[in-house]
DNA sequence: GCGACAG
DNA sequence: ATCTTGTCGC
């Protein structure tokens, strides 16, 4: 029987999964494993993924899952994943990855399967990396799953280690002129969590970017800012964009276990607002 | 009571 | 995350 609503979880859960995060968190690395990630224009990125759930209106338990992979720098569609899920755990910050990551671990392993030709070299993962509690987000958790480079995209700045939308923190806002500047996000432990970053010329609130496994900071913000055309970065923009043109949710509300096909037509790219 | 709260 | 409504600029 479907729930509308997961239920809070018991302190031993959260205890669980503070304890899986240290295990899983022993693997992550923080810096360029990959060829491509060391040359300026990326010479040999030539695909890149991007992963999302999107949840149903007034049901937290229904939600589909997506996978896109772009060709790059072209930002071409090469591949996309579409499947309804029922989740089943709650939303509880600083834990998102135990309510997440299974299923796009799935939607990753379904790609292996179908096209192994097309996996992604380095997956944007919406929400963060080590800009996070315990300095392993869903993009280090997805990482370390899937053994792919992850960068870690949130559209709000998570507050931690002293990080806060405080004053100083809007006048560097402010000072973010034009598309690509960026400020670092150094927590009261000196260390530089992550980065803010102006991705679209016309947008005023910046994104932020953060490692989230075999990448540095500095390569991912130049990688994220490189696929931007407006403020979400186009891998993750697509599914938004896409899953929302289709009407997916909407078309599988009566049977959430449904199939996975992806559709015909798409539709032309609205842009986003103001 | 108040603010925070990735998605 | 999801929803609404309106407004500005191209």
């Amino acid at each position: 029987m479907a729930c509308s609503e997961t239920e809070p979880p018991e302190q031993e859960t959260l205890r669980r999964w503070e304890r899986e995060q240290a295990q899983l968190k022993a693997n992550v690395i923080e810096e360029d494993t990959e060829e491509w990630q060391k040359d300026s224009t990326f010479a040999g990125l030539e695909r890149v993924g991007g992963v999302d759930l999107s949840y149903v209106k007034g049901n937290d338990t229904v939600a589909c899952a997506s996978l896109v992979v772009l060709s790059y720098p072209d930002l071409e569609v090469l591949y996309e994943d579409c499947q309804m899920v029922t989740v089943s755990a709650p939303y509880v910050a600083g834990y998102l990855a135990f309510r997440e990551a299974p299923f796009l671990v799935e939607a990753a392993q379904r790609l292996q399967e179908r096209e192994p030709g097309l996996r992604p070299q380095v997956l944007l993962v919406d929400g963060n990396g080590v800009l996070h509690h315990r300095g392993f987000g869903v993009a280090c958790h997805l990482g370390v799953l899937t053994g792919l480079p992850c960068i870690g995209v949130a559209k709000n700045l998570l507050q931690v280690d002293g990080l806060a939308k405080d004053e100083q923190h809007k006048g560097q806002i402010r000072d973010l002129q034009m598309g690509g500047d960026v400020f670092p996000l150094r927590g009261t432990s000196g260390r530089v969590l992550g980065m803010a970053l102006r991705s679209y010329k016309k947008s005023t609130k910046p994104i932020y970017v953060s490692v989230g496994h075999r990448t540095c900071l500095e390569s991912a913000v130049r990688l994220v800012q490189s696929c931007c055309r407006y403020r979400i970065p186009e891998p993750i923009r697509q599914l938004q964009a896409d899953i929302r043109s289709r009407e997916y949710i909407r078309k599988h509300l009566s049977s959430p276990l449904g199939g996975t096909s992806p559709g015909p037509g798409r539709k032309e790219e609205a842009e986003p607002k103001h």
